[in-house]
DNA sequence: GTGTCTGCAAATCTTTTGCAACAAT
DNA sequence: ATTGTTGCAAAAGATTTGCAGACAC
């Protein structure tokens, strides 16, 4: 699927999640959706929606987006990333594979700030040592992985 | 080493970091210090540290907790926690051992809010595999896992 | 003495909320 | 018709900053 795509499907899956909870389908709420679907892969801050909504639906207002990641943090169509910049970022789940999401993790370049995603199971292993150890039943984690990218790592632009 | 002591090792090294770096050794500075010290692994807010150490040093101010905060950051004397509750935290750093702190993971208890940490080198594994497969060379990580603690398992408060 | 640090208050900045008008069912 | 949703503006709440006086060296 392209970018700029209306991705119907995902689209009519958002619609009946809605309806499901009795909540109601609006323009604002899809255009949200459109804007995060359209750029998979990108963590972007509230504000940086709100703009790129805008385009689209200018008027749309600030609250309507905060409210609305919200709602789609919620319903588990959106992930949360906090890179303690002052900005909390979101990113479209991953195709709504709810496993995946429990195993999708992040790689920041501490040069460009660029974020790569990847997966892994290893962590399985140690969460059942905790359990066995500790007594402590992991049942979500949160692993971020700072370092240099391959690109700035090319570039002698680390360590500066 | 019991709470409520003094610490004079630690202090004498803290202020020697200071004067090492052009800075100068005040008592707010030392009173802050020495309430992270007596909380290890406890895991404060700014506005918490300001409250103990007011009981000791009453005419301190909000801002200069914030400031001092953020040097003992920067000196690695004290590690940053983010439980995304919209307070950042911090610990005393793992006495002073880099490399400790390198592998200082939190597990979250999502009952009672309890927060342990543990230690594991499982993720160098995971690191070096990224560096092979995806040339992306980490540095520094930050894990977090959430659950269950024996505590509340025990007590069947999970899953409410 | 000189340059840094503190305390206060004001400013900043992201996110939340109250409310009247509006839109979806 | 009913109930949820929006947009606006104001509020909230954590953190920061400017500045004059105070302190460390």
């Amino acid at each position: 699927m392209k970018i700029g795509d209306d991705m119907p499907e995902n689209q009519d899956q958002f619609k009946n999640l809605l309806k499901q909870n009795g909540l109601k389908v609006t323009t604002q709420r899809i255009a949200i959706l459109e804007v995060l679907s359209n750029m998979p892969g990108k963590h972007l801050t509230a504000e940086e929606i709100y703009d790129y909504v805008k385009k689209k639906y200018p008027e749309i207002g600030l609250a309507t987006v905060y409210r609305t990641i919200q709602l789609l943090s919620e319903l588990n169509v959106i992930d949360k990333l906090n890179l303690d910049d002052g900005y909390v970022r979101y990113e479209i789940g991953m195709k709504n594979h709810k496993e995946a999401s429990h195993h999708h993790h992040h790689l920041i370049c501490l040069d460009c700030g660029d974020i790569y995603a990847f997966q892994d199971d290893l962590l399985e292993t140690l969460e059942e040592r905790i359990k066995d150890t500790l007594g402590f039943q992991v049942v979500d984690h949160e692993v971020k992985l700072y370092g240099h990218c391959k690109k700035c790592l090319g570039n002698s632009n680390h360590r500066i």
